[in-house]
DNA sequence: GATGAATGAGACTTCATTCAT
DNA sequence: AATGAATGAAGTCTCATTCAT
């Protein structure tokens, strides 16, 4: 084999897949057009992924771990963890928007289309919920994020930031709403829900 | 021709899809199933539907009515518009897990797995975020809600939920964390997120 | 109905089946698409014809009708026998240059692929055959042409004439011979077998 | 795998095709119907050929080789250039008539019914041109046969035997002619078409 | 006369996967 | 490691024909 091949084939099935993934879309993403593209037998790929689903599996994989590198970064520019709080969101939502396919795949388990990703996998997507969790806790210890349970908030925070994101992707939004508009205003409603509040009004009128 | 067989066979084809759809998945929702399900042949479903997308649309479509309707019902029963939007909020919850898949039939197109939902059907869809936007309205005249833009703000409720069911949906919960408690601190988080405070305490010690 | 619609349908139907058939060739013949050409459900079709050969049937006898009369024009120019042959073979060939497709579905029954043409239809295509006998019947008062039955010597002048063209058209023809040489030697040569001859040489030295 | 199963499947579906073709028809020729025939699925046959056409032109391809192979053997009886020719004629004609729908096959493209038979095929059916081109030269030689160029006069010999053939086997033939009579004429007049003659009678009162 | 709905067959394409080599 | 052959399923399209209205 040649220097220049040295990459393993492994690696280039996984480059070629991401490729395919990132300008055909999931729904165009076939073995055969990957093997097509390093000229390989489609068979090949079997030889260093189960299936199917196992190399979407870590294309998924490669996307987290972007995105949580991302995340990482974000945090040091900030002390306030309100501003780093917000800093997350808008990194996150800035890779979605950047790369909106690569962010997608992450989701594409969200139905029941692909085999389940394998547990031990999570374990490295968690990074980017222990990221947001010590955020939240140095909140809770400044005083200014009321949450008794930061790893549960953590969650609950990452999941509304994919709900915004979703919508904004699959291009559900409401013609006349601004997309930026509606991120702005998404993070801001998101940041609020942890803040510390003195009081929140209540109509004492009104049951419940 | 039977008395039984006065469905049209548009109506049998819809009934079988969604059986098929909620039994065995998107991933294994084929025209050629439906086809032998309600013992026709395949060719019979162009004649109704373009396509398989075309099917899948109107699969989308109902859902969403479905879902619409449940909500509509639900906020009858409260007064105080932050009792009505909790409702809302439990109302959309409870739909995605009474009825899972059909609710993640809703969110199909997230992905770019089929072709795009036709414009025209979203009007449909648009219920939704009527009443959401309502509510808020409402709130907002009660001095309750904080709102400058009550559309934009729909979406961003909606988009919330979303996002929250999609990450218990697709069993992405850390296994530590009660799916339950996660909804409700979630709920709550997004809530809190729309009222009206006093004052939020910041910490003028930091930048930004 | 409109005045302008008095055309029947039937013979809508069949002017729509012969363009189709010209432009889009017998491959391409559907029945649809001759409905949609004249904006007609496809079912009525079978209200003037049993079926799709029927209709192909009666494409043949206009294209035999046709051809037949170009050839019956064709014989009155001439006194000389051998020149009226010519003139006939000339003009058949001229037929099936000009119409190509019209011709080619004259002999689209040479192969099983039709329903056998009904008999009774026979008789109209007789007619090319009649004109043939006539000419030769001639050449045999004048002693020119040398032939004890007619009738059977028409059909071999026929059917090697349809020989000739059936090559021509479907381009067999070596791409180093001129189709026009090809046509003039074959005319010349299918003319002299029916020529009398004083005497024939043959080598006696020969077996058989 | 069995020793039965050593026949390449790319023969077995040749074979089955052949099959299926001679009995049951171009018409009723279907890739569904030959996988059914040897229990392999219609896939298996695009592996092999890339479509409908290019296996049929497989058919036609050895059909014509079985014609030219008849052929070959047949002119080495005689002599007489003369006598060979008739030979060939009437070896033309045996294959015709013991394998119609084989025969039939090799001029399938006569009619527009199938894409274009590949122009590098034609090279391997020009043997028979070649084989009646080389009598025709012999004939030339000895005097007997009056050519100047013999392989234009092979086309139109050819030809005019495909001509009575096709009327043949089409049965076309008028009720009234027996069908050995007409090929037996219509050899006789092709052959004489070829032959020197001392003379051509012609009526000299006639114009032209 | 005319039509819409349905059927069953078929061509063609692409695919994930398996198996023997 | 790697591959070619094969499979079975499926989507999509087109078609001739039938049937009930």
């Amino acid at each position: 084999m040649d220097e220049a091949q040295k990459i393993s084939l492994k690696q280039q099935i996984v480059d070629a897949a991401r490729q395919v993934l990132l300008s055909d879309g999931y729904r165009n993403f076939s073995l055969r057009k990957i093997a097509r593209a390093i000229d390989v037998s489609a068979t090949s790929i079997y030889l260093h992924f189960e299936n199917k689903d196992d190399l979407v599996h870590t294309l998924m994989e490669e996307a987290i771990e972007r995105l949580n590198n991302r995340l990482e970064v974000s945090t040091v520019e900030h002390e306030d963890p309100i501003a780093k709080l917000k800093e997350l969101a808008y990194e996150y939502v800035g890779f979605a928007l950047d790369n909106p396919r690569e962010y997608q795949v992450i989701y594409l388990i969200s139905s029941d289309e692909m085999s389940r990703y394998p547990k031990e996998k999570f374990r490295k997507a968690r990074k980017g919920y222990e990221i947001v969790t010590q955020v939240l806790e140095e909140g809770v210890r400044s005083g200014l994020i009321a949450e008794d349970q930061p790893r549960i908030a953590a969650y609950t925070f990452w999941a509304q930031l994919h709900g915004v994101m979703s919508v904004v992707l699959s291009q559900r939004l409401d013609t006349r709403i601004d997309q930026e508009k509606f991120i702005e205003e998404s993070i801001d409603h998101i940041i609020k829900g942890y803040q510390v509040r003195t009081s929140l009004k209540t109509n004492t009128n009104f049951d419940e």
